[in-house]
DNA sequence: ACACTGACTGACCGGCCGGTCAATTAGGAC
DNA sequence: GTCCTAATTGACCGGCCGGTCAGTCAGTGT
C-alpha cells in the first residue's frame, strides 16, 4: 500500500499518454471520451486535463510522442545505410515492412491523421522520404537502377504498397487467393526491384 | 411557394443520404452529429430517424448506397474487358485511377470504413478483387505476364498503389520532388508492368 | 366526403460531453 | 519544521448528444 499513494507525475504522464494511444489508435479521437480515458488510465479525468490542458492537448501529445519514435527509428536507418550497392532498396524495403508488421498501431495512427487533414508531422516525414528519394538518385546515378523515373515516387510507391497492405489487412485476410504477410512482401520485391532494374524499360519498347 | 410545401419522400430521403455522405466522408461517423445532418439536409432531426431509424443506419444506408456504385462501376469494367492482351492489366490500372481521380470521397469512405473494421461490403470486395485476379491469372498463363507471382498480390498491389496515393495525397503534395498524379501513374506502370514483363525475372539471378 | 397511412414537426428526455474550480495533500527546497 | 509548488481529487457547470413521442398535416384510395 505504499506505492499507491506515492506520487510520480512522469509515471502519470506516461500512463495517461499510453492509454491515449490504444484508445485513439482504436477507435479515432472524436469517438474518445475524456471519461473513458481516465479510466483506462487509472487516473481522475481533472488529472489528464491538468497534465494536457484539453482532449486536443492530449491528442498531440499522443501523436508527437509516436511521430517521433517512428521518425528517430526511420532516420537511424535510412542514415546508416551504407554505399549504394544493388540490395540497399531491397533491404529498406525489407526494413520498412517489418516496421510496420510490429507496429501495425502506427499504421492506424497514421491513417486517422491522414483523414482529419493533420499536418502535424509533415516536415519530418517530407525529410524521410527526402533522404530515402536521395538514396534511389544515388544508386539510379550508379547505374543500379533505372534512371527514366522519379526517385521520390519510387520511394512513394513502396511506402504505400507497405503501409495499406497492414492499413486493409483486417478486411482482406479471407480474399480468395492472398497469401501471408511475407508472400505478399515477397512478390511485391519481384515486380519492384525488376520492375526498377536498369534494363527494364527495354522489353517494352514495342508496345506503344 | 408551392413546391416548398409539397412532400415528397424519395427525393428527402435522397437528400438526408447526400448530406450523410457529405458529411461522413469529411468528418468520420463519429464527429458528426444528427443536429448538423438535419442542418445540411434541410429537414428535421425527427424526419432523419424516420426514415433511417438511427444515426447507424443512416451511416449505413450511406455506405451501402456508396459502395453499389463502385461496386457496379467496378463490375462492369471488368467484366466488359475482351481477351488477354498485353495492355489489358495496364488499362485496367489506368481505369482505376481515374476512378479513384474522379471520385476522391470514395476514397475517404473507405478508409473510415477499414479504420473501424467495417465489414460491410467484403464479399463484393472479394467478388472484385478475385475477378481482377482471375484476368491476370489468364494473362500468365497465356505468357503475357510472369507466371512466378501470386495474381491476388498483382491486384492487391495496384489497388495499395493507387488509393494510397489518393488517401494521402493532400499530406504528401508538398513532399520534395512529388509529381503530378499523372506523372506518378506513368512512373508506377512503368515499375509495376516492367516488373511483370514474362523475362523480368532473368535478370536478378546472380544477385542472391 | 371520409378515413387511413405515413411524411413531417417541435417540444422534450435523460445522459454524457469537455472543461472548470476550490480544496486537499505529497514532496522538495531551505 | 516550514513553506511553496504542483500533483491530485471530486463536485459541479452549461451544453450538446442521440433518441422519443404526441400531434399535425398532406396525399391517396374508396
Amino acid at each position: 500500500m505504499n506505492e499507491a499513494t506515492t506520487r510520480d507525475p512522469d509515471l502519470t504522464r506516461s500512463r495517461i499518454l499510453q492509454a491515449g494511444f490504444e484508445l485513439f489508435v482504436d477507435k479515432g479521437f472524436a469517438a474518445v471520451s475524456m471519461r473513458e480515458l481516465a479510466q483506462r488510465s487509472g487516473v481522475t479525468k481533472s488529472l489528464i486535463h491538468h497534465h494536457f490542458g484539453t482532449k486536443e492537448g492530449l491528442w498531440d501529445a499522443v501523436k508527437e510522442a509516436a511521430f517521433s519514435r517512428y521518425y528517430e527509428g526511420q532516420k537511424d536507418e535510412l542514415e546508416g545505410a551504407d554505399a549504394p550497392d544493388s540490395n540497399l532498396l531491397r533491404n529498406g524495403v525489407i526494413r520498412y515492412f517489418r516496421f510496420l508488421q510490429e507496429n501495425p498501431q502506427v499504421v492506424r495512427l497514421f491513417t486517422w491523421m491522414h483523414l482529419e487533414n493533420d499536418s502535424t508531422c509533415s516536415e519530418m516525414d517530407a525529410e524521410l522520404v527526402a533522404l530515402g528519394a536521395r538514396r534511389v538518385r544515388e544508386a539510379q546515378e550508379a547505374g543500379l537502377l533505372r534512371a527514366d523515373v522519379n526517385p521520390t515516387h519510387v520511394v512513394t510507391i513502396f511506402i504505400h504498397a507497405c503501409s495499406q497492405w497492414f492499413e486493409v489487412r483486417p478486411q482482406h485476410k479471407n480474399w480468395e487467393g492472398i497469401g501471408s504477410d511475407d508472400e505478399y512482401l515477397e512478390d511485391f520485391l519481384k515486380i519492384f526491384m525488376d520492375g526498377l532494374a536498369p534494363g527494364a524499360a527495354a522489353s517494352e519498347t514495342d508496345s506503344n
